[in-house]
DNA sequence: TGATATTTTATCGTATTATGATAATAGTTA
DNA sequence: TAACTATTATCATAATACGATAAAATATCA
C-alpha cells in the first residue's frame, strides 16, 4: 500500500504545481514551494541560477531567492559553478535515502532473498519500484553478493576508519583533534583505538606517509588502507578506501600492496579536481 | 569548497534548532521545520507518531501535524505502520540522492578513477565523503567494476523493461494501457518495442506465463526476464528482474534459466509480505 | 463489554511571516 | 565607461503558519 501511495500523489504534485488549486487549510504551501524547487534542480544536470529556477517554477523571483538561502543555509543545497550561481542538490541527500530504504520493510525483505539468490549464481538481479510510469531501481545483487552496496549511503565515524583518518592527517592538528573531541567514540571492536592521543598519533603517521591504516577497527578480518581527496582549495574533504581481508595481507606489507593503490587513486582524483576551471 | 560547506552548516542547524534564534529575513522557518521533522524520522528505525514527533522535535501538536500532513500529501512521507501511525521516509528520496552525485563534479570524477581500478585488481575500494565528524559512503568498487550499482536511484520505464511489464501484468488491462499512454515511448535500442499494442500483447503473456522479458530494449546484448512483487492488497508495487547477456541465454532457453530465477525470488518476497502483520 | 485515557483529526482567530515589488549591488559585455 | 544582466537587500501588506481548543477515532483496562 505505502509504495502505491507516492506515485498517486507525484502526479497531485504537478497538478498542484500547474493549478495551485489546493487550499486545504492543513497543507502547507510553502514546504510544498521548496519541494517543487527541489524538484526542478534534481531534473537538471549542473544545477540552475535563481532566475531560471524562477523561470521554471513559475516563482516569483524573490520566493526563489528565499528558498534557495534557506535550503543552503541547511545544507541541502549548494552553490558552485564558476561563480556559485549554480544551485545543485547535496550528497547529504543520501542520508534520507538510506534511511528511507533501510524503514522499508518490503525492501528489507526483497533485500535478503536477493542476497541468498545472488550468492547462488552468476546472473544479475535486481529489485525496482513502481514509481509513476518509472520503475525505480533500488536493489541490486549480482554472482558473490554484494547487496551492501545498497548501503552505500552509510556513515561511519573518522576515528575508527583509515579514510577518517586519512582525513584529518590533511588538516590543521588542532583542528583534526576538536573533530576527535567531538565526536562519540566507541569501541566499536576489540582493536577499535578509542585513546584520542593514540589516534593522533596514527593521524600524524598518516600525514608523513601519505596514507592511513586500520586494522580490524571497523569489521573484524578487515584491513585498509586510505588516502585523502583533496578539494581545489587543499582542504580535505574525503578520502579513498581500499580494505583487504586480514588473511590476504600481512601487516607489514600494507605499503607495497593496497596503500599504494589508494594513493594512486586519490592522487588521480585530485589532479583533476585541480584541474576543474569552469 | 562545496563539499565542506553543508557540513558547517550541519552544526547551524543543530544550534537553530536548540535556539531557534535567527531571523534572518530571508529564512524561511516553516521549511526549515519540515527538514527537522525530516531528519528526526531518518534517525528512527521504523517512523514516528505525531505525539512523538512533537516530543522529540519540541514543536507543537498542530505544527508537526500541518507538516506531516503537507509532506504525506506531496509523497515524501508514508503513513505506515499498524493502523498508519508511523511517519517514515519515502523511497522517492533516492531520486534526490541519484541527481546529488550526478551533478557532483567530485563524485563523477572519483568513480571514473574506482571503475578503472576495479578493473584492475582484487580488492574493494570505496570513496567516501566527510560529513561533520563521520565519512559518508558514497561510492564503492570491487574486482570486475560494478560501479553502476553506486547509480540504483536510476528510473527506466516501465514500456521496455521485462519489469514493468511484470508490473503491468499484474493491473487491470485498461490500467495498464491508461499507464502506457500516459509514457513517453522512445526507441531505446534498435528492439525496443513501441507500438502499445504490441507492448500489450508482451503484458498479456507475462500475466499468463508469471514472468516478462525483454531483449535488448534497454541495453543491446541484454536480456531480462522479470517478475512482479505484489503488496498485502494484491497490487504490483514492483519486480525481480534477472538479467544475462545474450550470449549467455538461448531466446527459448529463458523460461529454465533466469525466468525461474526471477519467479521464485519474486514469490519469496511476495509470501513474506502476505505474512506481514504487525 | 463499557469506561477512561490517549492519539489523531478538524476548526478558527490571531500574530507571524512569506510574499512580491522595488531598490541596491555586483558582475558581464560591448 | 556605459548598458545590461543577475544577485542580494529592504519593506509594507496580505496571506498563512501558528497554537489553542474541540471532535473523532483508537487504544487501554477494569
Amino acid at each position: 500500500m505505502s509504495q502505491v501511495d507516492h506515485n498517486q500523489k507525484s502526479g497531485m504534485l504537478k497538478l498542484e504545481h500547474a493549478n495551485a488549486t489546493i487550499t486545504d487549510s492543513r497543507f502547507m504551501t510553502s514546504v510544498q514551494k521548496a519541494f517543487i524547487i527541489m524538484e526542478a534542480l534534481r531534473r537538471t544536470e549542473h544545477g540552475l541560477t535563481l532566475t531560471r529556477l524562477s523561470e521554471v517554477t513559475g516563482f516569483d523571483l524573490s520566493t526563489v531567492q528565499r528558498h534557495c538561502y534557506t535550503l543552503v543555509a541547511l545544507g541541502y543545497l549548494i552553490k558552485d559553478g564558476q561563480k556559485g550561481q549554480l544551485h545543485r542538490l547535496a550528497p547529504r541527500f543520501l542520508d534520507f535515502s538510506f534511511a528511507a530504504l533501510r524503514q522499508d520493510k518490503i525492501v528489507r525483505t526483497a533485500a535478503l532473498h536477493l542476497d541468498d539468490a545472488g550468492n547462488a549464481n552468476p546472473y544479475t538481479a535486481w529489485f525496482s519500484l513502481l514509481s509513476g510510469t518509472n520503475l525505480l531501481y533500488v536493489l541490486r545483487a549480482k554472482g558473490e553478493s554484494y547487496m551492501k552496496s545498497l548501503f552505500s549511503g552509510r556513515h561511519a565515524p573518522l576515528y575508527s576508519t583509515a579514510g577518517g583518518r586519512a582525513v584529518l592527517s590533511q588538516l590543521p592538528e588542532d583542528h583534526a583533534r576538536d573533530l576527535l573531541e567531538g565526536s562519540d567514540i566507541l569501541k566499536i571492536t576489540p582493536d577499535t583505538i578509542t585513546d584520542i592521543d593514540k589516534i593522533m598519533d596514527e593521524v600524524r603517521q598518516a600525514s608523513i606517509r601519505g596514507y592511513a591504516t586500520a586494522w580490524q577497527e571497523t569489521r573484524i578480518g578487515e584491513v585498509v588502507a586510505a588516502s585523502a581527496v583533496i578539494d581545489a582549495n587543499g582542504s580535505p574533504i574525503g578520502a579513498i578506501h581500499v580494505s583487504a581481508g586480514i588473511d590476504r595481507v600481512q601487516r607489514d606489507a600494507v605499503e607495497h600492496t593496497i596503500a599504494p593503490m589508494a594513493i594512486n587513486i586519490a592522487q588521480l582524483i585530485n589532479r583533476d579536481i585541480r584541474n576543474y576551471h569552469d
